[in-house]
DNA sequence: GTATTTATTTAGACTACCCTAAAAATTTGT
DNA sequence: ACAAATTTTTAGGGTAGTCTAAATAAATAC
């Protein structure tokens, strides 16, 4: 008797999960251009080797188009199996910070779990409880039902080099050591930053936060946060 | 360079956490007795074959104590696995139905996931979050953290043929269909049932529930139903 | 108490996922 | 444009977890 094999293709596996997300996360980054082996071997902390066998899988399974020696791309049911993984990510991390009182430094490990849980019925309900929040605890937009996200006109503060007020809104980095330091600074989503003075030198900036604490934040700090117009809103 | 594997050892996968809890749920109801590897294989809808692999496995990680066809019987240190699972699951069924709106018949199967999230942190914050709740939406003891358990003296419906009030405090049969049959009935934990006649050919109950509604239940019902008296409190 | 039936284990094989080493293709340097 | 360096793929192998078929142990029947 031969063993029926359609439903089992039409899952995503734990592991798979993992590699459409990388792939879907280096696409962002990188534009429109197709993703090396290498560049999501070293995402995954993986060996080339390895990935060229699930990038096989993939294609398969019409997640991705693959060409030898070029690279691969998420097709159209590619794209929306990462954004549900994002989805549920990102709402889970809400989910943690709002409800559990976890601190924004501590939920990514455990949304990593949690965003494989597989139920509609659940993601949907837990967007609900939670109000249908547009952004999680690190600013990222939350995709919704179709996939959509409301994306913020941000840009990271090093691209500013004028005297300015904007608004925090996310971090490129989500390191816990990162997000620490950015605690101390008194700095949470929706702070003011006012740009007091930039150092040509070391691009380095002056800054002051909630009109209150003067502090100095350096280049490495700055590209790897969010900020959009004070003034824009 | 050799490889670690102590960590490795120490971690217990999704699929051995299935058969640790299958394993004491068949404690549970065997009494001391060894269990079989025929009752695992039928309870996880595996083949022998495939259940004498793993027990052998959760041997050498002193999980359970195996002997040669005679069966196994988890070690202190299995039983605490189990009951963490037992907690986290029976907590995650009380999110879903108190905080997520889900019915009581629809949260089995996501829990079953979520039960197997790794973090010490999120079951307790968790378990804080719902109140530290005592019994689940079936009526099911959840562990505290040490993994002890508030057994109520509650027995089947069916062992009881004399007049009297009783209250609703739990099922044995977790079936979605049977669930939604206790629904239509408008029983819920805590429902008081007060036999008005027990039914001495086929063992079938008349009975009025909370008060207003005259309804029927059969042996085969009764059997599945958990109380205890009402007096007793 | 031996024969038959049933339960359990062993043996061998398959899939998913990972690895290393070597081969092949592509890109880079001059 | 061609040699060198780099990237990618192929080949072959390992572990976890599953299976079927055959062998062995235990339980049951008479």
């Amino acid at each position: 008797m031969p063993k029926i094999t359609i439903f089992a293709s039409m899952l995503t596996t734990f592991t798979e999960e993992n590699y459409i997300k990388a792939i879907f996360k280096l696409e962002e980054l990188n534009g429109k251009e197709a993703i090396s082996t290498n560049d999501i071997a070293i995402s995954l902390a993986m060996k080339p080797a390895s990935v060229t066998d699930m990038i096989k899988r993939l294609s398969d399974k019409k997640i991705i188009t693959y060409k030898k020696y070029y690279g691969v791309l998420l097709t159209k049911k590619g794209k929306e199996i990462a954004l549900d993984i994002i989805r549920k990510h990102r709402l889970w991390e809400v989910f943690l910070v709002k409800k559990l009182n976890f601190k924004w430094d501590e939920v990514h490990d455990i949304a990593e779990q949690l965003e494989h849980i597989n139920s509609k019925e659940l993601v949907n309900k837990l967007d609900d409880f939670l109000g249908n929040p547009k952004f999680d605890p690190h600013g990222d937009a939350i995709p919704d039902k179709e996939g959509k996200m409301r994306y913020q006109q941000s840009f990271p503060l090093s691209t500013i080099t004028n005297k300015q007020k904007v608004i925090f809104s996310g971090v490129l980095n989500h390191e816990t050591k990162f997000l620490q330091y950015l605690t101390t600074l008194e700095l949470n989503l929706g702070s003011i930053i006012e740009i007091e003075s930039f150092n040509d030198y070391d691009h380095s900036y002056k800054v002051k936060i909630n009109k209150k604490n003067q502090e100095f934040i350096s280049e490495q700090v700055a590209s790897s946060i969010l900020v959009y117009s004070a003034n824009v809103k």
